[in-house]
DNA sequence: TGACCTGCTTGACAAAGATCAAGTCAATTT
DNA sequence: AAATTGACTTGATCTTTGTCAAGCAGGTCA
C-alpha cells in the first residue's frame, strides 16, 4: 500500500530497494472518508502526510468567518501543517478529506530518524521542499498580481485537475474571491 | 567575508570548522550597489545568492507593466530566482539591489557538487527550504484572506524590519495592493 | 413521494480598492 | 539658488469585487 510514495521517491532520487523498504517500513497507514479531518484548528499537527489515493485539502478560517484554502493534495502529494509539525504549537489550519483517502504517515521522530538514517530519503525531502516553495512563489506571484479574472485563468492552465475535482467554492476560497464572483467570472468567459 | 553565511549554517547544524571552510570554499564573494540588477528578466538565474551585507528584492512584471515584488532579502537570507535556476529557463523575474550589497554567489554545478560532498550543507539547505516554505505559506494565507488593511497590519507585526528599510511603492507592490491604496490606509491607521 | 441538503447561479446594491491627476516636501543635481 | 527627482499624499471618480437575498437543479434521506 505504499507504491505511489516510493514510487515518489524513486522519481527524485536514486534509492536501492532496501533502501526503500527502510523508508516504507516508518510508515503508518490510515484510511479516512471524504468530510473527515486529519487535523482541527487548536490541535498540534504531530505527524506529515503522504497522500496514496483520493485528495485532502487545508484551510484557514479568517476573521469574518470564511474558508481560505491553503493547499489541496491528491494522491501523490504531502499534506499538513508543517508550522505547527516543527514547533509543535497548536495548529491555526484544519485538513479535511475531499475524496476518499488513503494516506501514510510519520511523526516526527520516525521522520528525524530516517533523515539520520537514510540519506537519500533527505535528498528526497530536500526536493520535495525545493518543489513546494517554488510552486508556492508562483502562487504568490499570480495572488497578489493578477485580477480575480487573470487568477482563475492561470489556475485553469496549470492544474486544470484542481477544477475537476473541487466543488468550485472550494476553487473560490484557493483564489481568495467569493463563490458568487467565481460563479460570474465563469459565465463571462465561457461567453 | 563570510561570516554569516557560516553563522547561518552553524545555527542550523552543527558543523566542524573543516566543513564549514569547505563550504566556504565553494562561494564566490561580489559587491553590488543600489539599483544595480542581479538578474534581469529573460537570463536564465545560474547562481543562488547569500546577501553578507545590504538588500536585495526580487519582482515580477506583470501585463499592465506594474511590479509585484516577490521576495525581500537582508542580510542573513538567500535570494534567486529557484524555478529558473532549477530547470535553466529564462527567468521571469527581476532581482534588484535595494541597499549597496555584499553577496556570496554558488553556481548550480558548485551546489550539486557541495551537496554531495558535505552532508550537512545539504541538511542546512533543506532546513532552508523548509522555512522558506512555511514563511510563504504564511503570506499566501495572509493574501487570500485579508483585506489590504489587515495585510499591513501583519506586515508590520511580523517584518517590522521590512517598512523601515523599503519605501512604500515597493510595501505596497509586496502586498498587492498600490501605492495609493497604502498611503491611505496608513492614515486611517495613524489616527 | 416529499422534504432537505449541497453546489451553483443571478440580481441589486454596497464597499474596497484602482486609476488618474495634481500637489507637497526633502534630497540631489546643475 | 534654481531645477529636478523621488517618495509620498490627497481628492475625485470609476471599476472590481463583496454582500445579501433569492432561486434552481440534482442528489439524498426518511
Amino acid at each position: 500500500m505504499a507504491e505511489l510514495l516510493l514510487q515518489s521517491i524513486r522519481e527524485k532520487v536514486s534509492a536501492t530497494d532496501e533502501e526503500l523498504l527502510i523508508c516504507k517500513s516508518f510508515f503508518t497507514p490510515k484510511k479516512l472518508k471524504k468530510k473527515q479531518f486529519l487535523l482541527q484548528e487548536g490541535d498540534v499537527c504531530n505527524r506529515m502526510t503522504f497522500v496514496e489515493s483520493g485528495a485532502l485539502f487545508s484551510y484557514a478560517t479568517n476573521a469574518k468567518g470564511t474558508q481560505n484554502v491553503i493547499q489541496v493534495a491528491f494522491e501523490g502529494w504531502w499534506i499538513s501543517d508543517l508550522y505547527s509539525f516543527f514547533t509543535q504549537e497548536p495548529s491555526t489550519l484544519n485538513i479535511e478529506v475531499l475524496e476518499d483517502a488513503e494516506l501514510l504517515m510519520i511523526d516526527r521522530e520516525q521522520h528525524e530518524h530516517l533523515l539520520a538514517r537514510v540519506p537519500k530519503y533527505e535528498t528526497y525531502i530536500r526536493l520535495l521542499y525545493q518543489n513546494a516553495y517554488i510552486a508556492l512563489q508562483r502562487r504568490v506571484e499570480s495572488t497578489i498580481g493578477l485580477t480575480a479574472e487573470e487568477k482563475y485563468i492561470r489556475l485553469l492552465e496549470q492544474y486544470p485537475t484542481i477544477l475537476q475535482r473541487m466543488p468550485l467554492n472550494l476553487v473560490a476560497s484557493y483564489l481568495g474571491v467569493t463563490p458568487e464572483t467565481l460563479s460570474r467570472i465563469r459565465k463571462q468567459i465561457s461567453l
